[in-house]
DNA sequence: TTGAAAGCGCTAACAT
DNA sequence: ATGTTAGCGCTTTCAA
């Protein structure tokens, strides 16, 4: 690591023209004299001479950079989301990054802060406390100032006017799963679910229930299974909450793949066969699906649009008074093989 | 997204006082009375300043940044890396960010350049083309000069003095591999490896054979089954090879946990129960292990570990060229229920 | 303790 | 087509 960051006045001293021919080079903004480019271009490779990213944001006004800011690296589910976006925003011209927060609220502030001090051209947030159902007004706050400074996204419902918010349309999603299993004559439905007060999750619940009363199905309470967090033990104590289950359900929702997988397992561990036993369906539709054996049903989302609203809004030059607040993410289902008609 | 940013000369200007006095509170670098400091203060909340944090690196020639280029976000080994790597930064007062390139040469190169633009204290580029057995030469001169400019460590062998290297101990991870495969009995052992020419894939292949071979243990051709990718479906693939065997080994080695799973469901999906009729072992100890079923036993890495030396190396401030040029992160064989000992 | 001013490396308006 | 120069927003001597 050597001192001397050479600079566009080296290479223009050196190649006899003035920084601001150097800087026209680069940027290709306006003509210069065949000779003088030639002159400067040998400079830049024989020096491998990269430009200075932050002074040209600070001067420019705009780093064509765009960061995303999510609770957990570590899920499958943020990490295609960002994959999709960062293919998106890479065919725009941009480079993305990812930062997670871990969830951990105070974590989750000096990132978004530390990243907004960066000046992004954009921020993407998905998951954390912009997902609660009761928004933290503190929260909110600190984001609609720092929605002032720079354009910011929120991969969920839009906590306030000024701040699109695109989110899955998890109504949908449930309706999709029960359409699915009452179409191959399920009727006792039972739903393994996170008791973690965020929006897309009480959004599910209801809408589960809503249905179900609806359709005239069973719901027994204790077919409403509350497990405390979204991964793989969770699925599992659900499995077992089932299996003492005096009369169980004939299919079982988890509330993402890897409780559903978590869920398989319990199962499988006690003898119980999915699906010829029972029949289960996940949400996400994320490689998870593909691990567990049978591979799991799962309601998914369509990543590349999602990637695609999220850059759109993102990139938006208007006013953001006229942005749509909010956009919804189609969902699909996917049928693998956790699922069995029953017979009649 | 309001137009006029607030800096520090609007606070200054505002409350009477000098900017550098308004920077000397922002950074308590020098003693300021208390009256001002708290005239100053005020304004900070009331107009919720942030302050530029690309001025800031300009000026400090410093970021408190770290970039961590990946070959693929989405693999379960980086994201593992990544929130190892992230925690011990942000203890350390850093905030890290996490780029991928798909392991696309092109969009590797120019993440990588575009990264380096904008003068990130430190960058961690790990897989991809850094991890060819076969270096390319000029991606390796892409680095050197990169590394002249600001620090750069790779997550694999150091490609030349002044980079430092921080890699897993593949040859090691083998040994502990086929050590707990002995004793437990197994003499008859495959490998389902991939064909990729990447340093660690060579290093497990080439100690495979050596140490089969320095223990007398049988090794057929056949038992060695080369596969496509790093993901399920070449594992199935090479269930499928090892099904069609005309005499099966009594355990299977699977280049990484993704492949091993798959190489589960594909014997599952015929039969052939794990570990009761074959033993199957990992690599990497993801949290596929635990979605598998049974669970995976597998070799891991000590994470918190490996970014500890990681970002040692990243913050390091002396000369690079006394830096030790690669160090070695340990292994460690996690059993789980993927293996059985051998009836004698 | 505080302020003035130079500088970090680049872009863009203006002038030529 | 090209050079000069004034910022961009912050830190940091240097003086006072």
């Amino acid at each position: 690591m050597s001192q001397k960051n050479i600079t566009i006045y080296d290479l223009a001293k050196e190649a006899g023209v003035s920084p601001a021919t150097v800087s026209r080079i680069l940027n290709g903004t306006t003509a210069v004299s065949p000779k003088k480019r030639e002159a400067v271009m040998t400079l830049i490779h024989k020096y491998q001479f990269q430009p200075n990213a932050l002074a040209r944001a600070l001067s420019e006004k705009r780093s064509r950079l765009i960061a995303m800011v999510v609770a957990h690296a570590e899920n499958s589910y943020y990490n295609s989301l960002f994959a999709a976006c960062e293919s998106e925003a890479y065919r725009r011209g941009y480079v993305t990054v990812l930062l997670s927060t871990h969830s951990v609220p105070e974590t989750e502030e000096s990132v978004i802060r530390r990243m907004g001090e960066l000046r992004p051209d954009a921020v993407i947030l998905c998951g954390g406390r912009i997902d609660l159902a009761e928004p933290d007004p503190d929260f909110i706050r600190m984001l609609a100032s720092l929605s002032e400074r720079m354009r910011l996204v929120v991969g969920s419902q839009s906590p306030r006017p000024g701040i699109p918010g695109i989110a899955v349309d998890h109504e949908k999603s449930m309706e999709l799963a029960l359409s699915y299993l009452t179409s191959l004559g399920h009727r006792e439905i039972g739903f393994v679910y996170t008791g973690a007060p965020y929006y897309g999750t009480v959004q599910r619940l209801t809408r589960f229930s809503a249905i179900m009363d609806a359709m005239h199905l069973p719901l027994h309470p204790e077919w409403l299974i509350e497990v405390p967090e979204y991964d793989i033990p969770s699925g599992v104590i659900g499995a077992e909450r089932i299996l003492a289950l005096s009369h169980r359900p004939t299919a079982i929702l988890g509330m993402n793949d890897m409780v559903s997988s978590g869920i398989l397992q319990g199962l499988l561990a006690h003898g119980v066969q999915v699906p010829q036993d029972i029949s289960l369906l996940g949400f996400d539709d994320t490689f998870v699906t593909r691990i567990a054996a049978p591979h799991l049903t799962s309601i998914g989302y369509d990543y590349p649009t999602y990637a695609r609203l999220l850059l759109d809004a993102a990139l938006y030059e208007g006013d953001p008074g006229e942005y749509p607040q909010n956009q919804i993410i189609p969902v699909y289902l996917k049928v693998r093989d956790s699922c069995r008609r029953l017979d009649v």
